[in-house]
RNA sequence: GCAGAAAUGGUGGAAUGGUAGACACGAGGGACUUAAAAUCCCUUGGCCUUUAUCGGCUGUGUGGGUUCGAGUCCCACUUUCUGUACCA
């Protein structure tokens, strides 16, 4: 019988469903291992066959740790809130739930169809209220705690209440966004009202003011990884800067042990990397210039305290609160006509222009150390929320002061021994100081890495400022401007923010009448009927972002259903974190950083017993489509074959895909295609129509999106497997091509009937060399799934089942032991084997076989010999036999003579079981 | 600009410092067939030699280095991809 893929996958997919095979049970006895791949946004356009890449290789993986014996976790669900389902509803009046729902049921039909090992009865979705609950009780949490700097952890808001009341700021060390001083009289002596003010300076999930990311398009602000080069990310629109009242998150408390944690887990160096950047460590000193004929202090942080010598002028934010206080009056129209100017720029602009602009105040400052007056300017250049939105500027050793001081013309002194600054500046931090000695202070002969050091200690002993390090890692905005997103449960009373009580928890998500802003400008929400508390008072009507639901995710799958805790003791200690976690790169800066953040806060709570989420996580590259074109001749329909264009005028135009197979066009097809083609003519080379390729983005605008359904109908879910690993290292980016395939659906057919002939012979022994084959086979396959290799795991099935064919082997037992170590790549395919070769239960929780090293010794073995390093022919010698045999055997063999041509060699080298070399 | 990764045939890609190009696609040739599809076999980095075999030279982005031996390690450079950017 032929391998028939749609009646075994069929069976199988039935099989494993009927006796809920996947389905994962707490147990003591065993092992556990989680086996996680990131949620899908389930999107209007279904799966391309780029999406099951990574779910594939983490299926794999999941499959063989449970043949290894685990207790494997690998759960399922949808990040089901997104912008794209809201746009929708907008167009079509739709409720997003609707069309959510049935992007949901199209997904996992096509998750269906590959064959996954997932447990389903985990589910989640987050826009399920019985989910969601658990996002908005973090939340609350967040609101209810304050992070203690000193013990490191987040602690409960009303430690900090009685310290306050009891101390005042005295004697605690709260993250916070202002430092704020005050004595417990002063707190005890504040309203109801002022109290719950000041207490959103310290609270986890806090509201303030803050400069945000607006997009007016999408009329909603946007996190800092939502936007890209000044353009939102979904969509392209233009992102502007606002000042606004939104819900916060305190990352930025966390940066420290984000970073110094990553030495904790298993990701590849460059995502460590990645995020090593994005929270921006940089060790400094703050420090105080006095301002001239005034009674302020204007603060300043700089990484490079040795070039204090060098300062010729400071630089303020446009929004520094310094502005005001420093210009003159003499100078006030200007700064005000630049702040305007500023003002009305947009991000993007201001990162495409890089315009050198900017205004004196009027005052100057003292240098501290030298006791010069330097004059204080205001540029777009400073950025008011890094550091503290002021700069001492050195132009001869900064860039972009450098740039600055040209424009102005202002001095540039430089600072380092043979720098030369007259045509741009000297940023790198090595040399010897010169120009740079003062009443107290010398650092002339210095290095520069010692010059900050003596700098650093001299300012912190002169009482000038302090070291201190700063942390690029924003606070993430927490509020949406949207409809499709979990509601916060929090309402207002008397202007500020008051949390629900967790009864209220699930708070849900309200219908509205349109899914637009209101006519004042108010979020969606704002239209919806009775938004208030039972008491009366309004509810927030902002939701939360997409961020939010993802962020703690993997954690309700160890518990799903729970609906007392978010998970309970009792799972969590069992499953611990995610021992895999398989997804994309893009996440690095987003995703990856807030879960963690988020874990570690509930780390800090006790409600979870590790502190890093995902212990091992590896990044799938992206599938890039391949793009045919078709060649037509200008102001013509006739079409030119690629090799044959360059004799034409014509232009490239992009064919589906579908319709062309190893770039050969089906010219019948094209003609039905496209009206406009129905009577295309072509000239075609060697009776072929051949079309050109690139590159691309897979997508419905360059006709190359490829649909896994279509290829499981074609050549089965197994082949589908086999070659999306086939292609590439998973952590690749590669373009899908689907000409290949056809070599791996060869390959299951080859097997299938290697199979078909074993199934009917008796058991027997394997002879000598089955037996090498077989365990060469069970160690590669063993190794390579433990290095993510799978496209190697691949090749050596390729080559095993080459191998037994020659030898003309129908051995039953070496089928048995190749259907346990194909079974994580093609399962079904090895459920059918499994089955037939009379073995009952599935073969998910058949035992990985056991590599037998004697197998592979020979009783000989081949060395390649080289002279000075090249091979020149092979000899055969004993196994285990010692160096100098083998080096004798060498030497005696007819074909060395010709290389030695009478010479004595020099030196020879005997590697055991790899080469021997000689030295002439 | 900065950071990370990478560069190997027509293509996707293999190679614990030890026979470069596994495996597969494509291409060429052949077998079977009335024919096609399917299947099977052979060849396939380049150059040279030979009727053919045998054989030789060369070859992993560029230039150096370490080593008996380098695709692999070190230094410099070029290019590509990814991330990030007035972060002081």
């Amino acid at each position: 019988m032929d391998y028939n893929h749609k009646e075994i996958e069929k069976r199988w997919q039935e099989f494993w469903r009927e006796n809920e095979v996947y389905k994962t049970h707490e147990d003591k006895d065993r092992k556990k291992f989680y086996v996680l791949d990131m949620f899908p946004y389930p999107s209007g356009a279904g799966l391309h066959v780029g999406h099951p890449l990574g779910y594939i290789a983490s299926d794999i993986y999941s499959r063989f740790k449970r043949q290894q014996g685990f207790n494997v976790l690998h759960p399922m669900g949808y990040d089901a809130y997104g912008l794209p389902a809201e746009q929708y509803a907008i167009q079509t009046g739709q409720h997003p739930e609707k069309t959510t729902e049935e992007n949901i049921a199209r997904y996992r039909s096509q998750l269906d169809k590959i064959g996954f090992s997932f447990d389903w009865s985990r589910e989640v979705r987050t826009c399920d209220p019985k989910y969601y609950k658990w996002t908005q009780w973090a939340f609350m949490q967040m609101f209810n705690s304050y992070y203690d700097r000193d013990l490191k952890k987040a602690q409960p808001i009303s430690k900090l209440i009685k310290h306050f009341e009891e101390q005042g700021s005295v004697g605690i060390n709260p993250a916070c966004g202002k430092e704020l001083h005050f004595t417990a009289e002063e707190w005890n002596n504040l309203s109801e009202k002022e109290k719950r003010e000041r207490l959103m300076n310290y609270r986890i999930a806090y509201q303030g003011e803050t400069m945000v990311n607006w997009c007016p398009q999408l009329g909603t602000v946007l996190a800092n990884d939502e936007v890209s080069e000044g353009l939102s990310v979904r969509g392209g629109y233009p992102v502007e800067q606002k000042l606004m009242n939104q819900w916060c998150l305190r990352v930025s408390a966390y940066a420290p042990r984000l970073l110094d944690d990553l030495a904790k887990v298993e990701w590849s160096d460059s995502l460590k990397e990645t995020q090593r950047n994005w929270i921006g460590r940089s060790e400094g000193a703050e420090m105080r210039f006095p301002v001239a004929g005034k009674d302020v202090e204007l603060e300043i942080f700089t990484t490079r305290a040795d070039t204090i010598f060098g300062v010729t002028f400071m630089v303020l934010a446009p929004e520094s609160k310094y502005v005001e206080m420093l210009t003159t009056p003499e100078q006030s129209e200007a700064v005000k006509a630049y702040l305007e100017e500023v003002k009305h720029k947009t991000e993007r602009e201001r990162q495409i222009e890089k315009k050198v602009s900017g205004v004196f105040t009027g005052s100057y400052a003292v240098n501290p150390l030298t006791g010069k007056e330097i004059p204080i300017w205001v540029s777009d250049y400073v950025l008011a929320g890094y550091g503290t939105g002021a700069i001492m500027a050195v132009p001869a050793h900064d860039s972009r002061d450098y740039a600055f001081a040209r424009h102005f013309d202002l001095p540039i002194v430089p600072l380092i021994e043979g720098a030369d600054v007259s045509e741009e500046s000297f940023d790198a931090k090595e040399g010897k100081m010169i120009n740079s000695c003062g009443p107290k202070l010398d650092l002339n002969g210095l290095e520069v890495k010692d010059a900050i050091a003596k700098t650093k200690k001299f300012i912190e002993e002169e009482g000038l400022g302090k070291v201190k390090t700063n942390y690029r890692l924003r606070d993430a905005i927490f509020s949406r401007q949207r409809y499709w997103g979990e509601p916060f449960p929090v309402y207002y009373k008397d202007g500020v923010a008051y949390l629900m009580d967790e009864s209220a928890l699930p708070l849900l998500l309200p219908p509205v009448s349109s899914y637009l802003p209101t006519e004042d400008g108010q979020p969606p929400l704002g239209r919806a009927e009775n938004w208030v508390t039972p008491e009366g008072y309004p509810i927030e009507v902002c939701t939360m972002p997409g961020f939010a639901g993802s962020s703690a995710y993997y954690l309700r799958y160890m518990d799903p259903h729970n609906d007392k805790e978010l998970v309970s003791k009792e799972a969590d200690e069992y499953w611990r974190n995610v021992d895999l976690y398989v997804g994309g790169a893009e996440h690095a800066t987003g995703h990856l950083i807030y879960s963690r953040f988020w874990n570690k806060f509930l780390y800090d709570l006790g409600i979870v017993c590790e502190e890093e989420p995902f212990k091992k996580l590896v990044n799938q590259g992206m599938i890039q489509g391949r793009t045919n074109f078709v060649y037509r001749i200008k102001n013509t329909n006739t079409f030119v074959s690629h090799g044959l264009r360059k004799e034409y005028d014509t232009t490239p135009i992009r064919v589906d895909v579908n319709i062309v197979s190893n770039d050969i066009l089906d010219t019948e097809a094209f003609r039905k295609w496209r009206p406009d083609y129905a009577d295309a003519e072509f000239i075609l080379e060697d009776g072929k129509y051949v079309c050109g390729y690139a590159v691309e983005k897979m997508s419905k605008s360059m006709f190359n999106v490829v649909n896994p359904d279509d290829i499981v109908e074609k050549y089965g879910a197994d082949t589908l497997r086999l070659y999306e690993m086939f292609l590439g290292p998973v952590e690749q980016s590669k373009p899908w091509d689907t000409n290949g395939i056809d070599g791996v659906n060869r390959f299951l057919k080859k097997l299938w009937g290697l199979f078909e002939k074993a199934e009917k012979e008796p058991a027997k022994e394997m002879t000598k060399e089955e037996r090498k084959a077989v365990h060469k086979l069970i160690k590669k396959i063993t190794e390579d799934i433990e290095n993510f290799s799978f496209n190697t795991s691949v090749a050596a099935f390729m080559i095993a089942v080459n191998e037994l064919t020659s030898l003309k082997s129908t051995n039953r037992e070496a089928m048995e032991v190749i259907t346990r170590l194909i079974a994580p790549f093609a399962p079904h395919i090895a459920e059918e084997f499994w089955h037939r070769l009379g073995e009952t239960g599935s073969v998910a929780d058949a035992a990985w076989p056991v590599y037998d090293p004697k197998a592979l010794v020979e009783d000989t073995v081949k060395y390649p010999v080289s002279f000075n390093g090249k091979t020149r022919f092979f000899i055969e010698a004993p196994s285990g036999a010692p160096k100098d045999e083998v080096e004798k055997l060498a030497l005696a063999d007819a074909a060395a003579e010709k290389w030695l041509a009478g010479k004595t060699p020099k030196k020879v080298i005997v590697v055991p079981g790899k080469i021997v070399n000689v030295v002439i």
